[in-house]
Parts: C-alpha cells; structure tokens; sequence
DNA sequence: TGCCGGATGACAGGTTCCCGACAGCTTCGG
DNA sequence: CCGAAGCTGTCGGGAACCTGTCATCCGGCA
C-alpha cells in the first residue's frame, strides 16, 4: 500500500510517517504544494494524507486537480479544529475523511485503516486463496492455520499480488507498488522477492505464476 | 488495444506512435482530418489520440460528430498550452483527458493508461472467438477454458488478428504492427508467427486463413 | 511440370528469469 | 555499546524460453 503525506511542518510529518510505516505501508512525504501537485500527476498512490494548510498553495486546489485528473485515491484532509469551512468544501471536493488537528496517532491509524478498507473493496477483511489466508485489517497472514510471518516486503508484495488476484501484474507495477522515491526497486529485486515468497507459499501448494516479458500472477 | 492517433505534424506523430506501440497497442496513425472523420465513422477504437489544431479542419468538429455518433472511445486531446478555451470545450464536447503541448512521452503513456483503465472498468474487455477467449486488458487468453500462455509477438499478432477480425491483414501490416522501432521484421517472420499461432489454436479449431499474395484472415 | 508464395523444422543467438551466495543494513536484546 | 539475527538488495551463473534466419518442403496455379 502506497501513502502519499502531504504536510509542511517536519515533525509532524516525520511522525505520521512513522506511524504507518509501522503499519507496513510505503510512505513519501512532500512538504509543498507544488511538489505534491506534480507527483499526483506522474505516481500512483493508495491513500494521499493532506493537510490543507500549506504554505503559498491551497490544499483544496490540488485535491481538485487530482479528481479532476480521474484520481482515485481515497484522501484524508487534516484540518485546523476551527476552520471547519475547509472541511465542508474539502468532502465536497473529493475528500472521504478528515482529521482535525491535533490529532492522536492512533485515531491516525484507525482512519487510515477504514479508508483502506473501503477502497480495497475486499468485502470481509479475510481473504482465502487456498490454503492461505490474508487478514487485511489485522495485516495478518497464515497458512494452512499456521500464522505466516511476512518481512515487509514480501507482505506487501503478497498484498499486492492479491489485490489483483487472477490479474498479470507487471515487475514494473510491482516495483513501483513497494518503493518510496528515496529508493528505487531494481527488476531484479522483484525477481526475488517473489523468490522468496514463493518458497515460502510452495508448502500450502499456491504457486505464483511467471507470465514471461510481462509480470507474474497469483490464481484466485 | 486499439488507438488512432490524429496529429498532422509527422515527426510527433511518430513519437507518439512508436511509444505507444511500446505498450503493446495497436496503433493507426492519420495526418488529417477528413481521412479522421472517415475511419471513426468505419472502424472501433479503444482510445484516440487528436490534435485540434489540424489543418483545415477542427478537431472539435470530429469530436462532436464522433460522439453523436455513438463513438464510446476514451479520447485524448493534444492542445497548444494557451487555448484554454479548446480545452474547456474539448472536455464539454466529450473527451476524457488533455494534455497541452509540449508534453512529456512519459507523460503520455501515464495518461493514456489511465484511460484505458477507466474504460475498461465500464466495459468488459473480453472478446470471444469459438472456444477462445480474448482479455486485453489482463492481456490473458484462454482456449477452451483453459489458460493460454502466449509469447509476446504471438500474443500482439493474435490481439491484431482479432481487432480486424473478418478482415484480411496484409503481411506488412502484421510486420509494421509488430515491429519496435528498432528493428524491421521480415515477411518470412510473420509466416513464422502465423504457423506457430496456428498450431497452437488447432487445437480449439480456431484457423486463420490465408490469402494469397494479401495476407491473413481471422474468421469472426 | 515449373514457378512462386507460403509453411515449417532446426538451430543459433538473445533475452528473461531463477536462485544461491554474499554483504550492507536494521533491529533488538543484553 | 556490542553482537546476533533477520531483512534487503546486488551479483552472476545457469536454465528456460523467445525470436528470427536458413533451408527445405508443400501446394496452388499457369
């Protein structure tokens, strides 16, 4: 899952990110408008965390470009407690929750879990592809009633490849889905992730498709 | 995948062409508008790509005609950055995306592929031929229900076969179709990939047809 | 029958993928 | 602050597979 925090004041991004991170999501962080505008136009993000008040640039105008553009990322708006205008126009706008400032961490995570959920449209939080079961509330794996302890990266990857489950998804895709911009994901890494990932799922017999020059995929 | 590319200006019109073949589309390229108007009316795209400055002849008409005619394609307009006004009408008229000149060809491909996927999400991408089914957009085919592995020249070849399906494609089409800009392909290759698709679809008794000294013919 | 376009087997690169080995990095316990 | 354990990503050899040329064969047509 790719998270997108747009906030200016460093110590309070540093914490948000933190925070997520710790939910194993791939988090960036821009600290101007200008910035965030042009990496919403170019990159793919699950959920874009936004505060509104931004230095030299409105929070409601890239949000507005960004549904104009045909963006589909669920976003929470953080907001001053008393500029609850902004709020009213902020959903209006595109929004599909918001935050007041200040905010515990906690509560954080919890809305960013109920977005994530809402989008992924998984319709029970547990998902079963044979003898393996996903828990994308609890970020929780087992297998064959064993619980499966993922490093990140190939948690993210498995989630990923279930997302799109019966769908090629492209090394590309792939890399892109796991990097923050700070680092970039070699194809080869890719190539051994699902190395490793595989070698882990081969037990419960659920094996991960190479579909040659374009990308792998898992069968539902 | 489908595209109709409608720009006067030939060396654009070749980069445009030749990134877009390098997402594995099928790509047709026309100089002017009238030629435009013609094809729209005569064959299905899943995407256009238009120029509106063309020469003697308004974009926006076609545009318009294209759309009161039924065409359901995604449409993406080309405009010079300072008429905001074609921009503002281009989107009333009907077109799902701008992009204002110059532009990036990176920036193109993004766009463009966020249009397709928007498309397909309304339509079902899916197309059957006999015991064949044909998902571009998974870029997935199955014979007979069963899933079938296909290297990328066959694959290209068969989606070109099946998007002019009843009719005949010429052996240099196939090439042109197929060729990266890099390397020219030779009619001998072509009739390679055309035995080696056939044996793999006789099983389902799928035959394309040959037509001598024009080229090949899937039966719809 | 001879010609010519097309079909196809064989083969030689070339590309893509897989995965073992290894080293840098992070985390965590003491 | 140190060391152990685990995570992450690079390297590279080898396997699997794809691609396109050559050569040969086939079959329609004059």
């Amino acid at each position: 899952m790719r998270i997108l925090v747009v906030e200016d004041n460093a110590a309070l991004a540093d914490g948000i990110s933190s925070a997520l991170t710790r939910m194993e999501m791939a988090v960036d962080v821009v600290g101007d408008g200008t910035e965030a505008d042009v990496i919403l136009r170019t990159q793919e993000f699950n959920l874009i965390v936004m505060d509104l008040n931004l230095p030299g640039y409105d929070g409601l105008d890239i949000l507005k470009r960004y549904r104009q553009n045909g963006g589909k990322a669920q976003v929470l708006i953080l907001t001053a407690r008393d500029t609850l205008n902004d709020r009213v126009k902020g959903l209006d706008l595109g929004a599909d929750d918001y935050l007041t400032k200040p905010f515990d961490l906690v509560e954080l995570e919890a809305r960013v879990r109920a977005l994530l959920r809402r989008q992924s449209g998984f319709k029970s939080p547990e998902i079963a592809i044979g003898a393996l079961i996903f828990d994308s509330v609890a970020r929780r794996v087992s297998l064959m009633g064993e619980p499966l302890d993922l490093p990140r990266r190939e948690f993210c990857l498995l989630e990923l490849l279930i997302s799109r489950a019966g769908q090629v998804v492209s090394k590309e895709q792939i890399a892109d889905s796991l990097a923050n911009f700070d680092q970039d994901i070699s194809p080869n890494a890719v190539e051994l992730y699902i190395s490793r990932l595989r070698k882990r799922l081969a037990a419960a017999n659920i094996s991960i498709k190479t579909v040659r020059g374009l990308g792998y995929l898992l069968e539902k």
